[in-house]
DNA sequence: CTCGCACGCGCG
DNA sequence: AAAGCGCGCGTGCGAG
């Protein structure tokens, strides 16, 4: 190994606000800048020198600047480092790049190179700092000068900013929640093989030699009888479609919601092997045998992976666990697992945009449809709940069409806002969320269609077509800047989550050590995040302690989107050692 | 053979 | 009862 050369030694006063982090060739550069982002120092790293070398840098007041935070966190983590601020330059540059930008300096949308996509790091690739890596390497950009530069362009974009304030939120909690996504990586969720064998031993059947469950085995044997039709495809819905038809059962799809309102002696075995067959193929053996080792079900997490700015997955399925299988996220011995999420994220979210007080007031303290029944805008909790989400998805037939004026009487300022929305996006035009992040705009195939259909002599159909694709975007439109606020609420909850866990005490390795990694073995850590809920494993004395972080760090989310609005974001909480257990 | 698409269904 | 938003993934199947 070679020895660092050092340009210039930073000191123990040096007032670092940021370090960025790039690549000179084969050597690792970290430059350290001052608030105003100018250069105080440079040190040019070799890459095996890296992570002990940000291990003595770290400080919670110190944001640390990179193309990407799987590509250069993972590692750290590895190596047992981690780290409380960063700016992921990938992430921000979404947020703050203008499509049709002026292209002016500072304007991000100049910098193309940076719109690469997500960058894939497979569990075996080989690691970041080493050298061999470096040929391997994605395509965004990681040049120490290229990293500056575009760090720059983003602070000078958000300064230039509307509203800086929200901006500058905006890109620290996507940051943080870039951090989030690669320890819940390195992390891992508890898992139990043995029990979730058990659980589809126990749904689907002892397997036979072939590996076919004796249950599905059973339905797939009933169903067929009842086509009469003993080698009837199940599997192919054209193939079962037909089969159905034979036997007078006239659906016009295989879904399961059609096919459970008509009676027919086939219906009941049928949907019994579509919910089989569906749990084994998604999520059984062999779905247990290539995400889950050593008791970690490790998934991929894209921060940012929906245009929302919700997060996507990617490998594994993480956001799609059916609930079947809860039982088998369990602690680790001596541990506890905390599960919480907020009870109606989205319409308290909707209620504190539009300042819309009367909402507020029936969400306080409780459940938020319970409170629209009370004010007598609805019946039932059932109507106030499909006439809230139809608000909020834009629903214009069916019983959640004909709820939907109730509540537009009853909350006006909520109503109007995702209304705006919706006609801003019928519109053609761009929508943004609370902290600023924006809608994409319309494609220009849409324009062109719009364009046609308002020329005179165009025909119906086209008026028609045209219609129809701008209803379907004033529906996305409204949508997004409820989804997408939500999504910030998220992020601010978990950011200001993480720092408190960080705080609490660490356990001796000797007495609890999970299998947690180098970072989280000894100290409570997220382990799962699905939009609106996080599970905590902690050791089992500090369980209390994460339990009221969660919930100290919701009430500051809701206070660092929202002020003091008075919205609140009550949680439906357990700790518990199994994941759907009391 | 591989690739892209539609379907259906899991999650919020 | 099952439409109105956002996703990922396994499967079958036709196109190349």
């Amino acid at each position: 190994m070679r020895a660092s050369s050092e340009i210039s030694q930073p000191g123990a006063t040096d007032p670092a606000h940021w370090i960025a982090l790039g690549r000179l060739g084969d050597r690792i550069v970290a430059v350290a800048l001052d608030a105003k982002a100018d250069e105080t120092t440079r040190v040019d790293l070799a890459p095996p020198e890296v992570a002990a070398w940000v291990r003595r840098r770290e400080s919670p007041s110190l944001r640390w600047v990179w193309s990407d935070t799987p590509t250069w966190y993972a590692d750290l983590l590895a190596e047992g480092v981690r780290v409380a601020r960063c700016h992921d330059l990938r992430l921000c540059h979404a947020i703050l790049r203008t499509p049709g930008g002026d292209g002016a300096p500072g304007d991000p949308s100049m910098s193309r190179a940076w719109d690469a996509a997500a960058v894939e790091v497979p569990a075996t690739a080989p690691a970041l700092f080493e050298i061999e890596a470096a040929a391997t390497r994605p395509s965004l950009p990681e040049d120490i000068e290229d990293v500056l530069t575009e760090f720059r362009r983003q602070r000078a974009a958000v300064e230039a900013a509307e509203n800086p304030g929200a901006i500058r939120l905006l890109v620290a909690a996507e940051s943080a929640g870039a951090l989030v996504a690669a320890e819940l990586r390195a992390a891992g969720l508890p898992w139990d093989e043995a029990a979730h064998d058990e659980i589809l031993t126990d749904v689907l059947g002892e397997r036979d030699a072939d590996g076919v469950p004796a249950k599905l085995e059973d339905a797939a044997r009933r169903v067929r009888i009842a086509l009469s039709d003993p080698s009837a495809s199940l599997d192919s819905p054209p193939k079962l479609l037909r089969a159905l038809h034979r036997v007078g059962v006239m659906v016009d799809s295989t879904s399961k919601w059609e096919l459970s309102e008509h009676r027919h002696p086939v219906i009941e075995p049928l949907l019994e092997y579509k919910k089989l067959s569906r749990l084994q193929s998604a999520n059984g053996w062999a779905w247990l045998d290539e995400w889950v080792h050593d008791g970690r079900f490790r998934p991929v997490y894209m921060p940012g992976g929906v245009v929302t700015g919700r997060w996507a997955s990617s490998g594994g399925g993480a956001l799609q666990l059916p609930r079947q299988l809860r039982g088998a996220v369990r602690a680790d011995p001596g541990w506890l697992l905390v599960t919480a999420d907020v009870a109606q994220l989205e319409p308290r979210v909707l209620a504190a945009m539009s300042a819309d007080t009367a909402l507020a007031a029936a969400a306080r303290g409780r459940d938020l449809y319970a409170g629209i029944v009370e004010t007598g805008a609805v019946p039932s909790r059932a109507d106030a709940k499909i006439a809230m989400l139809g608000a909020m998805y834009g629903a214009t037939t069916g019983d959640s069409g004909r709820l939907v004026p109730r509540l537009r009487r009853t909350f006006p300022r909520a109503m109007g806002l995702v209304d705006a929305a919706a006609a801003t996006g019928e519109g053609g035009g761009v929508v943004s969320t609370w902290l600023g992040r924006r809608s994409p705009p319309p494609p220009p195939e849409w324009q062109a269609v719009q364009a046609r259909a308002s020329e005179p002599d165009a025909a119906a159909a086209d008026e028609t077509r045209a219609r129809r694709w701008a209803r379907d975007r004033g529906r996305f439109t409204r949508n997004f800047i409820v989804q997408g606020t939500a999504a910030e609420w998220a992020l601010a909850w978990m950011a200001d989550l993480r720092g408190r866990l960080a705080a609490l005490p660490e356990v001796g390795a000797a007495d609890a050590a999970s299998r947690s990694g180098p970072v989280f073995a000894t100290r409570p850590h997220l382990a799962f995040f699905l939009h609106d809920e996080v599970i905590v494993h902690v050791p089992a004395a500090h369980a209390e302690r994460a339990a009221d972080a969660v919930r100290d760090a919701a009430a500051t989310a809701g206070r660092l989107l929202f002020g003091d609005f008075p919205i609140d974001f009550p949680l439906d909480l357990r700790v518990s050692r199994i994941a759907d257990k009391g």
